[in-house]
DNA sequence: AGGAAAACCTGCGTGC
DNA sequence: TGCACGCAGGTTTTCC
């Protein structure tokens, strides 16, 4: 489920009660996530403390001196700090227990997400090595993407997707970008001209900036919060609204497939 | 080798 | 009410 800004709000949101916490225990209820939780997660995190909580494309790392633990969300995957006796609720896997009594639980009904450790620059490690540049950052400018896109036959939705080419851009999000661009989901990602591949990159990093905004105001209770920290409603122009009018001209929002992912699309406002 | 499809899971809404 | 079906904000693996 969680695309970019929805990862960096959840860090956001955690970041500040843990970073310096140290961790007396780690309850793992379910090990079978989209790979197996490591067995001896306790083991090598009990009396260790939190250096910091970063973030990777879609992956928070949990920073301690002796390691990384990785984190991917998957499609349902969520995080919230809770106080030590909450009970547990259906799909709530994992809880990290913090000795100055917050504990850190993961909720994941689809178990896509990911816990992996590593004692490697998290950087090396297979699942991040072959990321491409942050959108945020300056890498990610309209050099890059003409090249990344080059020879690219695919269509410049699902490229757009693709974690190697750039990263944090999920399903909503490359609806939304492609509409603020201007540009037709189907186009072959080779077929973009200079101009619409400077407005493609403009429009990947707006959408994302403000819905991390977005994001960031709804941040406020992750004590206790009501299950869905990090998620909020995105003011979509196209995705989920087939049918409905386009803010901008009007006319009837369209919907198809696109490698078994549902695509929205304004046929006049894009070309 | 690029690109499409299948695979991994559970829950929810819809329609019969 | 019950059941089948399709769909869900991701990514790897498999198959052509």
């Amino acid at each position: 489920m969680p695309e970019l800004p929805e990862v960096e709000t959840t860090r956001r949101g955690i970041a500040g009660r843990l970073t310096g916490a140290a961790i007396c225990e780690v309850i793992v209820r379910n090990p079978k996530l989209r790979w197996p939780v490591p067995g001896n997660l306790d083991e090598i995190l009990a009396g260790q403390t939190l250096q910091a909580i970063e973030r990777r494309a879609k992956y928070l790392l949990f920073r301690f001196k002796h390691g990384t633990l990785i984190v991917h969300l998957g499609m349902s995957g969520s995080l919230r700090v809770l106080s030590t006796d909450t009970p547990v609720e259906k799909h709530e896997h994992i809880d990290l227990v913090f000795s100055n009594g917050q504990r850190l639980r993961y909720r994941d009904p689809r178990r896509f997400g990911a816990f992996q450790w590593t004692v490697e620059p998290p950087e090396k490690h297979p699942l991040l090595c072959k990321l491409a540049p942050e959108p945020l950052s300056g890498e990610f400018n309209t050099d890059y993407l003409a090249k990344a896109l080059a020879g690219k036959k695919i269509a410049i939705k699902p490229a757009i997707m693709d974690q190697h080419l750039v990263v944090g851009v999920g399903n909503i999000y490359a609806s939304e970008a492609l509409f603020r661009a201007g540009i037709v989901p189907q186009r072959p990602a080779n077929r973009l001209s200079a101009e619409e591949i400077l407005r493609l990159v403009d429009a990947i990093r707006a959408v994302l900036k403000e819905a991390i905004a977005a994001g960031g105001s709804t941040l406020r209770d992750y004590v206790d919060s009501d299950g869905n920290a990090g998620y909020f409603t995105v003011n979509s122009y196209v995705y989920g609204l087939a049918g409905k009018p386009c803010r901008v001209c009007g006319s009837p929002i369209q919907t198809l497939r696109q490698g078994q992912r549902a695509t929205f699309w304004c046929p006049h406002c894009q070309h």
